[in-house]
DNA sequence: CTTGAACCTCTAGTGACTAGAGGAATTACA
DNA sequence: TGTAATTCCTCTAGTCACTAGAGGTTCAAG
């Protein structure tokens, strides 16, 4: 039986957090001491550890909660669980395409007045500057 | 002088993000109409441009602010604009970093049950399998 | 048994918008 | 000139995923 504290230093997941995810039904409601104090057992630890790691990938929290009723699911919705997996990695090839165009264009910016800023910083201009980068985004 | 819908539409910002950057103090008050409609002059066009860029780019409207207030400056204001960017710089090559190493958890994730669902999906497994991943995030 | 750390609930704030209500102004056309 | 459609106005509240703080209670160690 760990103490929210303590499920917070297992897991890297802040208290207010853990109980705003219970408040969201992500985490299921755990046992109270007889002075109302949450105390967790093993499988709510590993289960805010499904949430810590998901979150991290990027996932919503809506993504996650269908993924915790999917568990130990069978058939078709397995399927679904696969889905928001690809879909997940789908977007986030989209999200690193994206900013890989962005470093390219902060790259030319900088570069536009390394060195001297003598009289008018031309970071600024290219900032403003959208006609300039190749791509549109 | 365009009406708020023309500038919206000249420049792809949704008109209540428009009002809200007025809002924030990032676009100038514009004139109004008798009726009390706002009226758009160029200048305004083009710092609204100016702020659509610099978002896309991904700097936080504060930073933006301080970009606008630089416009025009001189001397060490204008290495704090430098500043900006090269800061901008390096957090969007960390974001870029940490998006690729969640890349290739995915791809483990969605080839961990591509074909079969049989039985157990890993992919649920693998979802909450921080152990499997190389690298700590 | 006392003290200090950890816990409780609740409200409100963050950033960057977005949506909707309820009403007024403008524009196009007959 | 009338009227209907469209656009605009302000204001409030909601989104997401937390985070911070107030004010009070309970737990664990010495």
């Amino acid at each position: 039986m760990y103490s929210i504290g303590e499920l917070s230093r297992q897991t890297g997941v802040k208290i207010p957090t853990i109980r705003f995810y219970e408040d969201k039904g992500l985490l299921p409601e755990p046992e109270r001491t007889a002075g109302n104090q949450r105390r967790y057992d093993d499988a709510s630890l590993r289960c805010l550890r499904f949430i810590r790691h998901t979150r991290d990938l990027g996932l919503p929290l809506a993504d996650i909660e269908a993924l915790l009723t999917l568990e130990g699911a069978h058939g078709d919705d397995l399927n679904r669980a696969h889905d928001i997996a690809e879909r997940q990695l789908s977007d986030l090839r989209d999200r690193i395409a994206r900013l890989r165009r962005l470093e390219k264009e902060l790259v030319r910016i900088t570069r536009a007045c390394d060195g001297q800023h003598d009289h008018v910083c031309a970071v600024l201009h290219a900032f403003g500057d959208h006609g300039i980068c190749e791509s549109s985004h």
